[in-house]
DNA sequence: TATTCTAGTTTGCATTGCAAACCTGTTTGT
DNA sequence: ACAAACAGGTTTGCAATGCAAACTAGAATA
């Protein structure tokens, strides 16, 4: 009971940018392309693209580069990692904030 | 739907630590003192106390200094405004998590 | 009265997040 | 064909944040 299981959380989702970019991404059926990513989350390219590079670093996205007619084109996906995490933070948090109604 | 309900969380309470003493705070029937705090959550005095700080300059919370038996004691409440943004908190992430279980 | 203890606060540095500048290649205009 | 604009990202530089260690002030102890 308490907080302690906000220690559980993983820190990188500590974050509101990249907190958003998970839900997403956990939510998508197929790989979320750049572009899309931008469009619905209000953040610059840079910051997304920092944000993306930081999620695959802890191995909660999975990023993939090819090229459609010509131009690169980068999607990316919810690791099982991914997915996990984001299951035991919405947990956690239940688990600490639910009580205080 | 979707990742906007996150805009509107509050700001300081994307911090693990902050979120960990702001529930506790909503919980607690009667203000909670510096000690009991530090007990509860793994952290230092200093890292304590400069929260403690930031979230009383937000509105979050309200502290409050006196002396007991020659000793200073400071508490520290949740504000009404604390609680309303603890639930909306909860409120956000649920809508923004829940679907993806 | 010197030392230690309690209860915090302030400081300094290392890390993070953001926006702006940059890069690589493609399309469009002339 | 060449320059200018566009697409799709990445890197950089600076400002803000978080942390632990150092500090402060007063109270208890020896």
């Amino acid at each position: 009971m308490g907080s302690s299981e906000l220690l559980k959380i993983h820190p990188t989702l500590f974050d509101r940018a990249r907190l958003a970019i998970m839900a997403h991404l956990s939510l998508a059926k197929r790989p979320v392309d750049f572009k899309s990513l931008l469009a619905e989350l209000e953040l610059t390219r840079g910051n997304l693209s920092t944000h993306m590079k930081k999620l695959e670093e802890d191995g909660l996205v999975q990023i993939d580069k090819t090229f459609v007619e010509r131009k690169s084109r980068t999607t990316y996906c919810c690791t099982s990692k991914g997915k996990k995490e984001i299951r035991n933070y919405l947990v956690a948090v239940e688990s600490a904030l639910k009580s205080s109604l």
